[in-house]
DNA sequence: ATACTAATATCA
DNA sequence: GATATTAGTATG
């Protein structure tokens, strides 16, 4: 061997959306190595691409080779993500993370026979469960309590048996405690909870567990799809209909779309699951069935129109809280903000830098922009035409609880939202005080719909729906209908319970009635005839600039290309619903194809530099 | 992505 | 004319 050798190498600067560039090095590497690279005056970590002749410019030298590496499997969906996604491939492997040098042997010395416990299950678990073990990949439909959990636990318990690994992916972090719980009570120290925005040390500590061979299951939010488990032989997608699975920044993957990927890539089983599954998923997938177990509580509806906390959900509300009972109430995360607005000029208070009206936060008592955080002190005349007093209109958690209390003497509520929990402990706290009965309303947002168990709520009081519905997305009446059936799904787990229901469509909701899969047979039925996904691909292009010329011609730059291609419709065009955020102004170009790969293909050909490509959206502002 | 450089606006 | 701010571009 000839010690005067010298490779060549493009590098791939992690977390950058710069190119590749070439390094040199004596030592002879593997495309996956992270390696330390210089670039302008400091160290910068790469991944060694691929190794190339030497090239005409000067280049520098690669400083270090450190223990981890990507393996070729991670490089090629990481690849396949960029491609898709828009982003470039630095930033796509810098979703993954590197396995260690030497991780595979320690990790078969330490592989012991995992005798973990086995729930039982029922005669429709196991049903379910028998099939689940024949397909490579397949969609659970089974409602909120018939039982997934214990069949995703066989399932995970069967690969380590088997000496394989497992992720479960659960669409926020927020109800990781619950599920933390039930899976620590079965795989003990076997299984890890994953999320983002896990401290360094414990992130690492983790690793380390992965790394020897000790934690077999991974469980988290969106990005423990990416940790460096070895044989990985399963990937489950709890809430699979879920839209947070979907990134909003770059790389804007799709977690679920990327775990079927991940699982073809790699040879491991993926389940999707849901209750209320999306119409693409029902569409694209062998769907599997989970049977209701039990004699389903009696659930009474009632539709009501109108505005607000009127008379007739508080009669509810009291009724059940004088009857000692528990009750939860729903509003949707975007209708229950308080806007400041003008009695004589009609004029919201806007924010400075964005298109939007500042949030009134009376018990903070200050003004904030939903979308830059900008806060301000509340005021009360007009900017506009000077008019005094400013009138606030909508219901928000807070305005909600006011004026609950207000109404029902003694009745203690828990706000359930964003603002109230902030962390871990106190969502504990807050499912303590309510289980315990301390607080006896649960109110909130989102965040209700997802994955708790309650076990003896008698009133759920759902508002809010127009909204939903109202929103200008091709999906609007499916995530009314999900959010429909996620919330009264919460209520009549032991008890007969009442949900009511504020809607000004009380025909569509009663229509579907406890069969939430005639609903998105439907669904796909007007999604086929409209031309919108699993039925054709999307794709919206984003235009920000803090010159509204310069993003609107930027817009029609792009829209003129793309008119090149016959396969690619342009929907449509123009600023955004969202007209500026943080003082940039918003264009937005929504385009359709029946083929994804026209899409592809037209979109590979303009300049990206300034635009934002977003495949397969779900966000529409 | 980020550092560097050229271009342009701001200001005494 | 010097300096601050911004736009454009190369980075190895």
């Amino acid at each position: 061997m000839n010690s005067d050798t010298i490779y060549y190498y493009e590098v791939l600067l992690l977390r950058s959306s710069a190119p590749a560039l070439t390094y040199y090095c004596e030592e002879k590497l593997q495309a996956g190595a992270v390696v330390s690279v210089p670039l302008h005056t400091a160290h910068k970590e790469a991944v060694i691409l691929r190794s190339v002749p030497k090239p005409e410019f000067e280049t520098a030298r690669i400083i270090s080779v450190s223990e981890r590496f990507y393996a070729p499997k991670q490089l090629e969906i990481a690849k396949f993500i960029a491609e898709y996604y828009f982003s470039s491939l630095g930033e796509a492997v810098s979703l993954f993370i590197p396995f260690r040098i030497n991780q595979r042997e320690v990790n078969s010395e330490k592989l012991i026979v995992h005798s973990a416990k086995v729930p039982t299950l029922t005669q429709s678990q196991q049903k379910a469960y028998t099939q689940l073990l024949k397909k490579d990949k397949a969609l659970l439909f089974g409602v909120t309590g018939s039982g997934k959990t214990e069949i995703f636990i066989s399932l995970m318990a069967k690969m380590l048996r088997e000496g394989k690994t497992a992720i479960f992916l659960m669409p926020e972090i927020s109800l990781t405690p619950q599920m933390e719980k039930r899976l620590r009570a079965y795989f003990g120290d076997s299984v890890a909870m994953w999320h983002s925005k896990l401290a360094k040390k414990k992130k690492e500590s983790i690793l380390e567990g992965i790394y020897s061979g000790k934690v077999r299951i991974v469980a988290g939010a969106r990005s423990a799809l990416f940790v460096p488990l070895e044989n990985l032989g399963l990937i489950i997608v709890d809430e699979e209909h879920d839209d947070s699975y979907k990134a909003m920044t770059r790389p804007r993957y799709h977690a679920r779309d990327a775990a079927v990927l991940t699982g073809e890539r790699l040879g491991a089983k993926v389940v999707l699951a849901s209750a209320t599954p999306s119409g693409s998923s029902y569409h694209k997938y062998d769907v599997i069935k989970l049977e209701h177990p039990y004699i389903q509580t009696k659930k009474t509806y009632r539709f009501v129109s109108g505005e607000g906390i009127h008379a007739p959900i508080l009669d509810a509300l009291k009724k059940h809280f004088q009857a000692q009972s528990q009750s939860l109430l729903f509003l949707p995360t975007r209708g229950n903000f308080k806007y400041l607005y003008c009695e004589k000029c009609g004029k919201t208070h806007l924010c400075p830098y964005c298109s939007v009206g500042m949030a009134l936060h009376r018990g903070k008592r200050h003004l904030k922009c939903h979308y830059c955080n900008y806060t301000e002190p509340i005021r009360d005349t007009c900017v506009y035409c000077g008019h005094h007093p400013l009138k606030s209109e909508r219901m928000g958690t807070a305005e909600a609880i006011e004026v609950i209390e207000g109404a029902i003497e003694g009745i203690t509520i828990e706000q359930f939202d964003k603002d109230a929990i902030t962390t871990t402990k106190k969502l504990e706290q807050a499912l303590k005080r309510f289980e315990s009965g301390e607080s006896r309303l649960l109110l909130g947002t989102q965040m209700l719909s997802k994955g708790h168990d309650y076990a003896d709520i008698t009133l759920s009081v759902i508002m809010g729906l127009d909204y939903i519905l109202g929103l200008a997305d091709y999906r609007a009446r499916e995530r009314a209908m999900s959010l429909f059936f996620q919330i009264a799904g919460r209520s009549g787990r032991a008890k007969k319970a009442e949900v009511i229901v504020q809607t000004g469509d009380a025909e569509f909701f009663q229509a579907y009635l406890e069969d939430y899969e005639r609903f998105i047979k439907d669904e796909l039925a007007f999604l086929k005839a409209a031309h919108y996904p699993p039925f054709a691909s999307l794709a919206r292009i984003l235009i920000a600039h803090k010159d509204e010329n310069k993003a609107g011609k930027i817009t029609l730059d792009t829209v003129a290309k793309l008119k090149a291609f016959a396969e690619v419709e342009i929907v449509g065009h123009g600023k955004a619903p969202v007209e500026k955020i943080a003082g940039k102004y918003r264009f937005a170009i929504l385009l359709r194809s029946p083929k994804r790969t026209a899409l592809l293909r037209a979109l590979h050909s303009v300049d990206r530099r300034e635009i934002e490509i977003d495949m397969d959206p779900v966000e529409f502002s």
